[in-house]
DNA sequence: ATATAAAAAGACAAAACTGTCTTATTTCTT
DNA sequence: AAGAAATAAGACAGTTTTGTCTTTTTATAT
């Protein structure tokens, strides 16, 4: 696994808000984790996390819930990637060397930037209402698909 | 990080015996883990694992320890990683999910799809004894340089 | 035979990750 | 003002990963 359960259930838990959320239209997180397929809690606090970086919009009481608005939509799902899972994640040496570069490169140094650095591109330019479009289209998945609609 | 510690530590301690032992010089795991900066009982344990998929030789007793045979030198470090973190690791899904496939793509599955064929095929392509080459050179390195040295 | 040096194996412990449960706080509606 | 519905926060528990320590087994040399 590449990323963490954690930056799993974000990603996922974004893309669901980008289709179904907006200013006045406002998610719980029962709704959210069931949607998903998520654990409940565990997502309530990945989505706190995100609350606090700006990523996701939330609001109390009666109505309230989590929603996405238009900014939000372009956020890069990258940038999710750096903050849940840390941007070291995709950057990081392959055998784990605090000095590596390219000025004292572990063996598979070469390899690991060059497709990491294709992914982080790839990664960077798909904003989160990118990554929806297919979903809302039903060509995209985020959760399994049941056998008898495969 | 891409690759679990127990990985690192693998790939680390094979080059190492690629480059310094063979079947007639055995390493001990003292040696081992202190030329490759590991923890020595964690590391013995990953050797013993090597040692039972046949990546690694060894023997007990006096004169004994740990070595490559000019075979096991030549297997590409791929099979390393598919047996210490699963084949599973630079194949599966970006969001974790079971029946992600191109038929049924999950909104990042043609990126990660690109990336780890294309890592998969290059790191099929190095054997151990290649990615040793440049760190018997010098040119490349398993642990972290002095500043001096930088 | 005995001592020694080594890997092998097993039990345990710490830390990180994942997940659950409970309580507090906020906001809306009546 | 009170009640209800929602997020926020904190404590806790299970699991996996990482790491340590001790004992057992094996082979060699004396």
């Amino acid at each position: 696994m590449i990323f963490s359960k954690k930056c799993e259930y974000a990603i996922k838990a974004l893309i669901h808000l980008c289709i179904n959320s907006d200013t006045d239209t406002r998610l719980n997180i029962t709704e959210i984790s069931d949607s998903i397929e998520s654990p409940m809690h565990f997502t309530s606090k990945i989505l706190q996390e995100l609350v606090r970086h700006k990523i996701v919009s939330s609001s109390k009481g009666l109505g309230g819930g989590f929603f996405l608005n238009n900014q939000q939509k372009n956020i890069p799902i990258l940038e999710v990637i750096d903050i849940i899972d840390g941007k070291e994640l995709l950057s990081q040496c392959g055998l784990g060397l605090k000095k590596c570069s390219s000025k004292n490169p572990c063996p598979i140094h070469n390899e690991f930037v060059k497709y990491s650095e294709q992914l982080k591109q790839a990664l960077s330019t798909k904003s989160i209402s990118v990554l929806s479009l297919g979903v809302a289209k039903g060509t995209n998945f985020i959760i399994n698909q049941k056998e008898e609609i495969l």
